[in-house]
DNA sequence: TTATTATAGTTACATATGAAACTTATTTCA
DNA sequence: TGAAATAAGTTTCATATGTAACTATAATAA
């Protein structure tokens, strides 16, 4: 190859190191929205506001329901269950499986912190027009199925 | 509010939990065509393909350009001058500033990995047409810029 | 039955990561 | 000059994470 150039990678414009780069901003500014303030990990966040919308249900489900892997699952539960947030019982048909709900000052942390998060994501929205959300979304539905196979 | 599904997060729907589920598939895919076959880790292919764009740059610079810290630079770079893939001495102007380079064995490894982090690459983009293509740079430079502020 | 396999969840271990402290070298400026 | 402040890199420490092993329970099937 005669030009060296053309064979390197350019890392500014590689869509993994751009996507990563991205995700690690917003990660990092939406964690901070929480962690401090309530003294929530993001795993256990995400475990929180799954459990505000899906009441009742397993460790194993609420894995599925938020892409976590179920020692992520665990550890997240324990501290909510610590903190006071969460009440978990084992199911009596299956006491294998744990039932999981939100206690009054778990579902008090999440109505206060839920805002903070979704006016975040409203701001960085914010500044695409109707067409660039409708494409986002397109692509990202795209990006991700083509990603999985 | 009166009905309460309107104030509750949709994680599936959440673009950071979205954009992190993606970066998540797409970096470990990644990380796999170089670290089990040629025991290397994504800092530190991150830093050598930066060292073939960048020859003769310091660690600082090297962790401006690829935006990690400057702890993760520092291991990465340790890495590579163990397995023997990177160069390093300290500028004589400035005695605190490395001087980095591939040796010859850092080259030729990063000329095997090339491809197949760019066909990786090829491939994601490949189910986009050319107007989707446009569409992901602009949202990817539209959100960034806003994620940074 | 009861032996085998599968499932839910936890624990242990090894590695990764980030923040802060530290070391050495350079620059600034009183 | 020579403190004080700054900069480059490294090390330390505490925490996060993922894989694999483990415990307990339930389902399957011989």
């Amino acid at each position: 190859m005669a030009d060296g150039k053309n064979d390197k990678l350019v890392l500014e414009r590689f869509l993994p190191y751009r996507l990563s780069y991205l995700t690690n901003i917003i990660s990092r500014k939406l964690a901070r929205l929480y962690s401090e303030q309530f003294d929530i990990t993001p795993h256990e966040w995400k475990v929180l506001a799954n459990l505000s919308r899906h009441p009742n249900i397993s460790a194993a489900k609420t894995g599925e329901k938020t892409a976590m892997d179920k020692v992520a699952v665990s550890r997240a539960i324990k501290g909510l269950c610590d903190k006071g947030l969460v009440h978990k019982v084992f199911s009596s048909e299956d006491r294998r499986r744990s039932v999981l709900n939100l206690t009054k000052k778990g579902r008090d942390i999440y109505h206060q912190i839920e805002p903070l998060v979704t006016a975040y994501e409203d701001r960085l929205l914010s500044i695409l027009d109707k067409d660039e959300l409708v494409q986002l979304d397109h692509l990202l539905t795209k990006l991700t199925d083509q990603a999985k196979s």
